[in-house]
DNA sequence: TTCATTTCTTAACTTAAGTGAACGAATTTA
DNA sequence: TAAATTCGTTCACTTAAGTTAAGAAATGAA
């Protein structure tokens, strides 16, 4: 299980055997049943999460209704805004399967970066990466109908549309449940003629 | 005009004479004409914006039609996403207003990491506080419908208003042009009542 | 200034998403 | 296992956005 983290770093910066122990000794791992929610709207929190196996979902509650944002999966972290400025978070994050992930605070951060200068650099990257990522994924979504932004998941993440309900799908894809069930129909139905 | 761009930098990093020398001699600074397309699509570029007066503009041309999906303006700067992927863009870039802006690429950027380690220092949290923004806007956009996304524009910037054409602001919005003059009438119409 | 182009708005019509309700299926939990 | 809850779909109806077209207003160029 540590190698998938170990794998994805070494995407980004090579390890001895004395800083992958380094990690380790951290005791980041947990793992956490399917609807455990790691982090609540109000509550400060300063842990960033990354996805060894399993799922976790972001999401608000606006008017008692639930909004999902965001899914993070194997190879995917996320950090919450309010690691970074110690703010209240806005928003829920909670498993929506069996998930087994990593889970690291800024003591640690500050304890490997002195130790090992090139996790911050990794970091850095990181970053600059997610966010190009991010601006690319904020564009699809502007420049599309709900209907276009179904497809696209459909090629890009078809993994996602199995593993999620239906009706977190459908606020991630900016729509109501009953929406895309019909969307979903429509396309069915255009793909018969 | 220099001062802005010190201000900015002294938000995240503090300067000496020299460094604000070495900064100076690089010529970053470009004064453009209202309309000038800094980057098309299919074009390789190394360039990041920051800009210091004026606005500028991203956008897309799908299926013949421009769809704007970013604002630049003071004191906000915009890499290119195939600044970093050396890829052709995706996207155009172009001057809403008679702008000055200050234009990098990597070699400056080499020059000055290597002189001065604090750049690349604030490099990093800049992109770390620019993902973060990104994240926040994003869900916003997601979780609300165009009206409200006009609304809540009118109190956070309501200066693009004013400055933007509306049709650009429509895609930014999501919406076509017609549909954002139909939703203005609308809210006009309520505030009446 | 004048002419041409672009931009903005309005309108009528079409298409798709939101809403409220109903119902069976799947999942939880007691 | 049985009861209760949650989930996905469908339907009828409402509301809002997309589309096409037309005309007025603003802008830019000759």
């Amino acid at each position: 299980m540590h190698d998938i983290l170990f794998d994805f770093i070494s995407k980004y910066i090579s390890l001895t055997e004395d800083e992958k122990n380094a990690l380790l000794s951290l005791d980041l791992f947990r793992s956490v049943k399917k609807g455990t929610i790691l982090l609540k709207e109000g509550q400060k929190s300063q842990d960033d999460y990354f996805v060894l196996k399993g799922c976790i979902r972001k999401y608000y509650i606006i008017d008692g209704e639930e909004k999902t944002t965001a899914f993070f999966t194997e190879m995917e972290g996320m950090t919450p805004h309010c690691v970074k400025n110690n703010n209240k978070s806005e928003y829920f994050v909670s498993c929506v399967e069996d998930t087994i992930l990593t889970v690291a605070n800024p003591d640690m951060g500050v304890e490997l970066n002195t130790k090992f200068p090139k996790f911050q650099l990794m970091c850095g990257v990181l970053s600059e990466e997610l966010l190009a990522k991010q601006q690319i994924d904020f564009d699809d979504f502007k420049t599309s109908s709900p209907e276009i932004r179904y497809l696209n998941l459909l090629q890009l993440r078809p993994d996602l549309i199995q593993r999620v309900p239906q009706h977190q799908l459908a606020s991630f894809l900016g729509i109501k449940p009953q929406s895309l069930s019909r969307l979903r129909a429509r396309i069915l139905e255009k793909s018969k003629e």
